[in-house]
DNA sequence: GCCGTTTTCGGCCCGACTGTTTTCAGTCG
């Protein structure tokens, strides 16, 4: 992130994420210069919108098209279709030539903050964060005004943690480590209720800190408790009403106290995301009140809060009275991001999201036939015990040699074994003696993870191929093809009339390694002209398709499927993590494959080659 | 810099905690 020239003429358009960096930039190096505030928040408010634009947003400006994106108006539009078109900002490099572009690096270090950066800058000469480590380590950042020796003891240390910042965590484990402290301060004496709130509760793919809720009679009770965690390695700060700490080799961790029977307020403040609590707090001053996580405050006729004797504050026992008093239909956690869920919330055309009960199997899954660990009939017994009427079997194809892909012959064995399997849950429902919770006509399908290899060949044949249940098809090599091989692939695949799913089409690890530089919207439109199945992958270090993406699939017309792409029977529940995903995308149960009847389902792929 | 069923100009979200301070500025979420 240091230095990220404008890229050069001949380079293609920026990427969202490429552009967003540049506003976010020049957003920090506004802040540092001391600019209005106003504007430093609009170009970061413009860099996200960028980020979450579901359409590349350099390509559309580049052919002139002003396709509208939120908090972006004609300033910033010129500097995209400057960017797009001649891979260069004037305003951009002018600005770095007034101010090393090394000093945005400085506001990463806890502690410190625009304002420090412009000092130790201006008074010292300090441009990078080595520099400030060097001057702090030698006690020169004290002559600086408002800084003391402990403050300069503090940024010391501030740089260290930056060294050793972990990733953002996957969803599990950040559920995980927030379940045990949940769990450590609800047996406090006085607590009488937890929430895990931020964007773990969002269900944002990966997770930066966690933040917890607690209702009680005694705050210090609980925050001396919290701070004294045995994983706890430093403590931020603590109050009586919130307190920060750090874990372990972990994250950090902030806790904040709500009073007995006014939780809304507390609850919207902390869930976030702070770009949905800013436009709420806009519509709550419309509405002549201000909106903060106490609750609403009226304000006066000079539009500030009115104190004293005559103040007036309405506290809010839960969520929905938060979102009635703003006439607004109360928007669940997971579309809190500033997407146009408050303008949905506003018409009364919020979706009605899928859950986790709303699926009726689960379209990809493994055995030990391949790189899965438990055996066909394990897997198939432990999908009907969830309830499912029916279970893809989908182990890799021939060429996956790594995987332990099943040849043809391989493949023929294995529609032996699943025809057992299934003769026999037949028998035991003729006796009556299904397990409780499981589906009497629960058949385990016959598929497979089909290789789309490097030359975009499928790797069975189509008369093998036309055997199969369903089949689901991806990518797992020669990864680092140009956009227009990748695309060729997938869309390859998708035009196939045996492929009925494209499994996580993008490719991603989370942490790992980034997404198949694909043209998603070509992608789509063969998706959706095909009635080929999109995924979103349940594996937490997966979840592809990524939200923004499945929102976009879905408005062009896509099917998706939520899998978990279990290889062990315990990972059949990563089903959940993928409808969280979907969640977030707005996907509704009709969006999706999976949630149809096991009669549906194989009519569905049936009528495939008819679409082609 | 953005934006408008109050506005094309004049607004723009809010409070806790900390430190260096005798009343507040900076940072953070």
């Amino acid at each position: 992130m240091t230095e990220p020239s404008s890229p050069q003429p001949s380079a293609p358009p920026p990427s969202n994420d490429e552009l967003a960096r540049i506003f976010h930039q020049i957003g920090d190096l506004l802040e540092i210069k001391g600019e209005l505030v106003f504007k430093t928040v609009a170009y970061h408010r413009a860099a996200d919108a960028i980020a979450h634009s579901p359409f590349d947003v350099a390509t559309v400006y580049a052919a002139g098209e002003r396709r509208p994106i939120a908090g972006v108006g004609a300033a910033i539009g010129d500097k995209i279709t400057e960017l797009a078109t001649t891979g260069r900002l004037a305003f951009y490099d002018r600005l770095r030539a007034e101010m090393p572009a090394t000093l945005v690096d400085l506001l990463a270090v806890p502690g410190v903050g625009p304002k420090t950066v412009r000092a130790v800058w201006e008074a010292l000469g300090i441009e990078t964060v080595e520099a400030l480590r060097v001057a702090a380590a030698a006690g020169q950042l004290r002559v600086l005004p408002g800084i003391s020796a402990g403050t300069e003891a503090r940024i010391l240390e501030g740089i260290e943690q930056l060294a050793s910042r972990p990733d953002r965590m996957l969803i599990d484990r950040a559920q995980a480590i927030s379940d045990q402290i949940a769990a450590v301060l609800a047996s406090v004496p006085g607590v009488t209720r937890v929430v895990q709130a931020g964007s773990l509760r969002r269900r944002r793919e990966t997770v930066g800190d966690l933040d917890l809720l607690v209702e009680t009679a005694d705050p210090d009770a609980v925050i001396a408790r919290f701070t004294a965690l045995p994983d706890v390695d430093r403590v931020l700060g603590a109050g009586h009403a919130k307190a920060s700490v750090v874990l372990r080799g972990g994250p950090q961790v902030d806790l904040m106290v709500m009073p007995e029977g006014g939780a809304g307020t507390y609850l919207v403040h902390f869930t976030g995301s702070a770009a949905h609590n800013v436009v709420l707090r806009g519509l709550a001053r419309d509405r002549g009140w201000s909106l903060s996580e106490k609750g609403f405050l009226r304000l006066g006729a000079d539009g500030q809060p009115v104190t004293g004797a005559e103040a007036e504050l309405r506290t809010m026992p839960d969520e929905a009275a938060v979102y009635r008093f703003l006439d607004l239909d109360v928007v669940p956690p997971e579309l809190r991001e500033d997407q146009g869920e408050i303008e949905a919330a506003r018409e009364g055309r919020l979706p009605a999201l899928i859950t986790r009960t709303d699926l009726r199997g689960d379209l990809h899954s493994h055995s030990e036939w391949s790189d899965g660990i438990h055996t066909i009939a394990a897997m198939a017994e432990a999908a009907r015990l969830r309830g499912y009427a029916y279970q893809v079997l989908t182990d890799h194809s021939q060429s996956l040699a790594i995987a332990k892909g099943l040849t043809p012959d391989r493949v023929e064995l294995q529609r032996a074994i699943i025809a057992e399997v299934n003769a026999r849950f037949a028998d035991q429902a003729a006796a009556g003696a299904c397990p409780p919770g499981a589906d009497p006509g629960f058949r385990l399908l016959h598929g497979c993870e089909l290789e789309i290899r490097a030359d975009g060949r499928l790797d069975y044949e189509d008369d093998l191929l036309a055997r199969f249940d369903l089949v689901v098809a991806s990518v797992h090599v020669a990864r680092r093809q140009t956009r227009a091989e990748l695309t060729a692939r997938t869309i390859g695949a998708i035009r196939s009339p045996h492929v009925d799913v494209i499994a996580h089409p993008a490719g991603r690890m989370l942490n790992e390694r980034p997404d198949l530089d694909i043209d998603w919207d070509a992608v789509f439109e063969a998706a959706a002209a095909t009635g080929t199945a999109l995924e979103i992958n349940g594996s937490p270090s997966r979840l592809d398709l990524a939200p923004e993406r499945a929102r976009r699939a879905v408005a062009m017309g896509c099917v998706l499927s939520i899998d978990s792409d279990a290889h062990r029977i315990e990972e059949l529940d990563c089903v959940r993590w993928g409808v969280e995903q979907a969640r977030r995308a707005w996907v509704e149960p009709h969006h999706v494959l999976n949630t149809r009847p096991l009669a549906e389902l194989l009519a569905w792929v049936a009528a495939k080659p008819s679409r082609v």
